[in-house]
DNA sequence: TGCATATGAGACAAGAATGTCTCACACGAC
DNA sequence: GTCGTGTGAGACATTCTTGTCTCATATGCA
């Protein structure tokens, strides 16, 4: 019968189809989610319990691949100006839904948020940190505003290659381009 | 009967309360935004036919504000640096609404957006545009993304100050900071 | 072929938010 | 005092979304 097998690749589909579709229109129904996905309504309850459990469901997946992103980094490595670059590398795959989680963060206050994203910005923030310590970050900026500063780039980055604005295959240049050296221009690169 | 005044005054405020409401809360109801202002749901459907006829206004209200800080912060004195950090300076009190907008704009898709947005986009790549010009900013990052990259930083250190993971009082220096120098340390500051 | 399971389509009620309406009341002007 | 205007409170229908349900159908396995 291969249960398992069988309800997690449509799983895994659904969940990716909705990705999508909620990055570009966050307000999406649960039934344009499942035209999307290429399945009626029904099923798509018979999977998620509801909108709740989607959104959760998309934020387990999220947090999932942005703890894979950051082991397949290799934080630890070499210095961390190329941790930064491997690791917005890594995340690049995942901007789209990592964006629409963010904003979904924003969008609805309290109900506490998911540990995961506490465990993510520690390991972030942890990365900067290094950064400092080692001379290579300055240090008046702090690790914290440091990583809020990364979502966000990656957030504005994702939409304005969503609209058009400016070029996907810039996104990594643009992100660890402006994170890293900023706008100013510098005598040694 | 000081009809326009009486009207306008009130206007002003409903709107500066659903600013501040809709900044933390994007998905509060009419009836909650009334009540954010001390009036009655009737009184602010009086006021604004509907919630799209809120949030245009809300809108109106950004752009009028965003053309103001353009304006004051004289974007064609000095070194394109210095304009940067004035205009920084005078969006910082709109950084809430800007956000909420800036979001808002990402959320509903389609729709064709309000032409004000360009203009001040026209005007802000123009400022970067100079500056790469005088050879102050490098060319490797387009206008365009500087542009993006702003905003997205104002909507970040906008939510990372209303959840307390960053101080208000560095809001100016973390964006200015990050956005002109970039997160490496360089020898000469 | 026969059976089990998952699916699609659609009906249905419940809930929330909206937009419109009426009515009573307070306030200021005359 | 009286009138006109704006306001608050609340009722009401409407719409949209959701969640649950049933039933017919297709697909896969024995």
């Amino acid at each position: 019968m291969q249960y398992s097998c069988l309800m997690a690749v449509d799983r895994d589909h659904v969940l990716r189809s909705a990705a999508a579709l909620l990055t570009r229109k966050a307000t999406a129904t649960m039934d344009e989610v499942a035209k999307a996905a290429g399945i009626s309504r029904a099923t798509l309850h018979r999977q998620f319990a509801g909108r709740d459990a989607l959104v959760r469901a998309l934020e387990a997946l999220g947090i999932e691949e942005c703890e894979a992103a950051l082991d397949a980094a290799r934080l630890d490595d070499g210095t961390a100006q190329e941790a930064v670059r491997r690791l917005v590398g890594e995340l690049e795959r995942s901007a789209g839904l990592l964006a629409f989680l963010y904003t979904e963060n924003q969008l609805f206050e309290g109900d506490g948020q998911h540990e995961g994203w506490a465990r993510i910005d520690v390991r972030v923030a942890a990365l900067f940190r290094r950064g400092q310590e080692s001379g290579e970050f300055r240090i008046d900026l702090s690790p914290a505003w440091l990583t809020e500063a990364l979502y966000g780039l990656m957030a504005s980055a994702s939409w304005a290659v969503t609209e058009g604005r400016v070029a996907a295959k810039d996104y990594h240049h643009m992100i660890v381009g402006l994170l890293l050296g900023g706008a100013l221009r510098r005598e040694e690169p």
